[in-house]
Formats: C-alpha cells, sequence, structure tokens
DNA sequence: TTAGGGTGTTTGTTATTACCGAACATGGTA
DNA sequence: TACCATGTTCGGTAATAACAAACACCCTAA
C-alpha cells in the first residue's frame, strides 16, 4: 500500500492535511527535477485546486519546495538538502564507508554503496559512482527490496531463519525481473549459500542487465550493521567473474568491520568456496 | 519573523496544521542527533501533547522522522535523506564544483565549500572538508547572512549598488560579532575592495576565531552563479597570509567559471594588488 | 480583433477535522 | 506504596481545511 510496510502507527492518530502535504512533496520529487504544476498536483493527490495551492504555498513559506516560474512549477526546496546533509552527518561513523567504497570502486570499476540495516531492510547512506558512463538511478536514503537486492540478502543472510520469514511475510517478494526469487525455500537455500561463499549475489534479480554484489559488515558483538554492495551491468561482468569481484567485495566489508572494532560471526568466509567449486554463480 | 525573510505568500493561503508539522521537523534538526520527544515538541510548539503526537506520528509514518526508543524520541527521518540527495543531484552541474573544491582543500588545507547564488543571497551546495581536526559545523542548503561571509560578499560585489541596499535592507545586517559589519557606508566601501583584489574576506565577521576567502563565478554572459570559499581559524592564517589565499582562491573561482564556458566581467581581477599594497587586510 | 480553453489566484460557505483537555496506561523513583 | 513524570487514547467542539465557483490572466486559434 501507499506507504504502509513501516510500522503502521493507528491511522486514527494522523493528520489528514499534513499526510497530504507530504505526498505532495513525494510526488513532486518523482517527476524531478521537472517539477509540477499546481494543476497537476491537484489531479495527482486527487484534492481541489485550492487544496493543493494552499498545501504547496505553506511548503513554499518554509523552504521545503520553490515556486519556478513561469506558470509556477513546484520543485524541492533547499531546506530538503539542508536536512538531508544533516542526517547524512549523523549518520554513526558515516565518514567510514566513503573511503572503503572509493577503494572498492578503483579496485573494480563499479559503482558501491554503503547500506545500513534498519530492522533487515537495508537503507543506502553512501555512494561512489564507478568511472563508466553508466549510471544507476540510486538514492541515498532509498530503501530497496530486500529480496532482490544484494545488500538485502547479504544482511538477511546474518539473520535467524525465523526473522527472516517475518521480513518475507511482512513485505512480500514482489517479483522484479524473470530471475526475482519469489519462493521462500529458494530464498532460504539463496541465503545459506550467502553465508557459505561470504558474499551475496543479485543477478538480474532487481533489474533486467543489473547485478549487485554484497557482502556484510559488522560490530563489535558480531551483529550486522549493513552491507555495501558493487553495481555493474551484465556485459561487464560474465557469470565467471563474479566469484572473483565477490572476493574483493567480502574483503572491503572486512576491512569496514575492522574500522568499527567488529567481529565477524564464525560462520562468515568460513568456506569462502564452496566443496562443490563455483557452481553456486552458474546455477543461479 | 519566524520564516519571514523568503517572499511573503499571503498567510491566508498558509495551512496551520502542515506549517506546524514542518516547524516540528525543524525544531527536531536543530536538537538533532540527540531528538525531542511528544512532550518537549509539545512545549517547543506551544501547542498539546495530544496535537504534537498526531502530527509526530503522521511525520512518522511517512519517512520524515523516526522513533527512537525508548521513551520514544524523534529523529530526523531517511526520507530526508533521500529527498536532500535528490535536490543535490539536480543542483545545475553539481558534479563539477567537488572536483575544485578537493584541489582548493588540498592547496590550502582548508576547508572549502561552494555557494550559487539565490537572488544575490549563498546557498551552499558543496563542501570539501580540510584535514584538520577542527570541523566546522556548516550544512549544505544553508543560507548564510549575505553581509557576514565571504561567499555573500563575494556574490554581492558582483550586483549594481542598487540591488545590494536593496538586499541589506531586507535582510537587514544584524551583527554577528565584533568584527561584523553593521553600516551599509562601510560594507559598499569593502565590496569595492573585493571587486579590486578579486576576491573577498571575512575577517572574524561571522563567528569569532573563523575567517573565510571567497570568490565569484561567473556564467557565459558574465553574470554571477556563486563563489567558493575556503573556512579556517584564525591562528592557522595570521592577515599576511589572507592575501596569497585569496589568490588561490580567486584562481580556482576562474576555473570554475572556464568550466561553465563563463566570462569574467571586464572588472574583476583587474587589479588583484591594490595601488597601496595589502593594506585592506589589516585595516579590518 | 475576439472567443476559447488553459492556467493560477481569490472568494465564501460548509462540514470535516484538527485541536484541546482530560482520562488512562506505563515506568521509574523516593 | 504513592508519586510524578512520561506516552497514549478518547470525545466534544470550534476552528479551519477543503471544496466549488468565480475571477484574472495568459496563451492560441479563428
Amino acid at each position: 500500500m501507499a506507504s504502509g510496510t513501516q510500522k503502521e502507527s493507528d491511522e486514527r492518530y494522523r493528520v489528514q492535511s499534513v499526510e497530504r502535504a507530504l505526498h505532495l512533496v513525494e510526488a513532486i520529487a518523482e517527476c524531478s527535477p521537472d517539477g509540477l504544476t499546481v494543476t497537476e498536483l491537484s489531479r495527482n493527490l486527487k484534492v481541489s485546486k485550492s487544496t493543493a495551492y494552499a498545501l504547496a504555498q505553506t511548503l513554499v513559506s518554509n523552504g521545503f519546495l520553490r515556486e519556478l516560474y513561469p506558470g509556477p512549477r513546484y520543485q524541492l526546496g533547499l531546506s530538503l538538502l539542508r536536512l538531508g546533509d544533516l542526517v547524512a552527518r549523523q549518520i554513526p561513523l558515516g565518514d567510514t564507508y566513503r573511503p572503503i567504497l572509493l577503494k572498492l570502486t578503483e579496485r573494480t570499476g563499479l559503482t558501491s554503496r554503503a547500506a545500513i540495516s534498519e530492522g533487515g531492510y537495508p537503507i543506502f547512506v553512501e555512494r561512489v559512482d564507478g568511472p563508466g558512463t553508466v549510471r544507476f538511478h540510486t538514492l541515498l536514503g532509498h530503501r530497496e527490496e530486500p529480496h532482490a537486492s544484494a545488500a538485502g540478502k547479504a544482511i538477511l543472510s546474518t539473520l535467524p531463519t525465523e526473522e527472516v520469514m517475518q521480513i518475507c511475510k511482512d513485505q512480500g517478494m514482489p517479483r522484479r525481473t524473470r530471475n526475482t526469487i519469489t519462493e521462500i525455500s529458494v530464498f532460504l537455500d539463496d541465503l545459506e549459500r550467502t553465508r557459505r561463499r561470504g558474499f551475496s549475489i543479485d543477478d538480474e534479480e532487481d533489474a533486467d542487465g543489473v547485478f549487485c554484489i554484497g557482502a556484510p559488515f559488522f560490530d563489535h558483538s558480531g551483529r550486522c550493521l549493513g552491507a555495501i554492495s558493487v553495481t555493474g551491468i551484465k556485459v561487464d561482468a560474465p557469470s565467471w567473474k563474479m566469484q572473483e569481484l565477490g572476493h574483493v567485495v567480502a574483503e572491503h566489508a572486512a576491512q569496514l568491520t575492522a574500522r568499527f572494532n567488529g567481529t565477524q560471526p564464525p560462520w562468515t568466509g568460513s568456506s569462502p568456496l564452496r566443496e562443490d567449486g563455483h557452481s553456486e554463480v552458474e546455477e543461479m
């Protein structure tokens, strides 16, 4: 549903006009950077023009939106830049990620990202774009599908089975591509493979032609803090190369763990190569 | 007043509950990263506990705030990170600033920032922290005082006198430190010196012990797009060193202008050194 | 030029709904 | 245990958010 996946704070205690105002901001965010006019907003939110107008004016006067002339189009305002920067700065040890991602991108030539775990869901908090011409539309603060992203699978691979099943039930396992895993039993098998090899693979499971490889990092008690991942287009890395990339990613994740004075749980990295060779890559 | 400096879109057309919700976000931003409780929020906004509760719940359910236990404290939410990142990405030619700021910081050892001009006011859109242990609390999206910041003075130095006086009248020239320029005539003199030497100096005018040096950059028509500046603590750069720093900053600003295929207006940099030597630095 | 359809803005009016105060639940402390 | 501080829930009431309709202002086409 609309915004339902978070903890469902009772709907009775929500303020309609505020809810509408926030949806208005989101609507503009989706149409960025072009922005929307009052009429478009009113249609989008299914409210009267005058209501949309009043909401937009309120947001503008507080810097959450800005009016672009002519024909006033509303764009995201600079308060959001300031508040977003503030959030970025208060991410625990936020400065730590960038240097390691830079190294990872330099080594692999791929876009790399760091996500922290929010109740098992990956939230991306840092990004280093690769040198290639391909740019991925990845936003900080974005929450990816836990079952169809490398970061999500890396994080889930560290959690007990019951928690994984709970998250999958809450979130559902919607199909994103032909390769998306939508069966819980298949997914649990995949997490088991992830644990054994020490890194996760999203092989065109979230978007066609795009792969990701991720690995988790840990705090001092061995709890998973989040995951890092690299993203590329499939032609850049055929399946036989993923094994190699996986070890590089896992190695950098281990460096992050070390920076946090963390400890790898005993079962990770214990068998970087499976008994039966590299079949786990090809069988997906 | 509260948020008065922006264009005063008629107060009749604002919705109260949304206004309160946004102020609530700002209140939390000011107390970040600790966050605030419902009771603190209600006191801060001068509304009843139940109202603050409803507003906060609405913001939480949309990801603008997050609830931290115990004793639910409300913090800024990850939607703000995502929206802020989106704004950052749609800044015109946003990728251009960082490499030049990196060079500037490497060369000077100081924190450097880029601001774009929003109707003559400087809005910071990029930042590269210096290697020192001193960190300045500078936020992207923040609007600094035009009359008491190096970036502001650099931008204003490119505008006609009437516009400068209008902005000073709108904004006022509040005193921030002992050194703040609060007299319009003195300020206009300072802008004239800035034009002649090609860079602006904020010598403890915004914060005690902190100096900034800025220089404007231009588009193809010679209009000022914004300014870059470096920031440091006074002990790192006594007055005699500012002249030298100024030329480095101005040089990097010129590189930015070149990147934008811009043109320096004829009167800039025409006399990088004043007739009477370096006295302008000491007389402040 | 004029008519038309599209804006954004302004205006009352109505009933929705946001707000408050008070009651309830909870947790820590003396 | 009683107390005082929270956070949460409830119902009544009046403020106010939302709407429709009118207005002003472009454009474009006839």
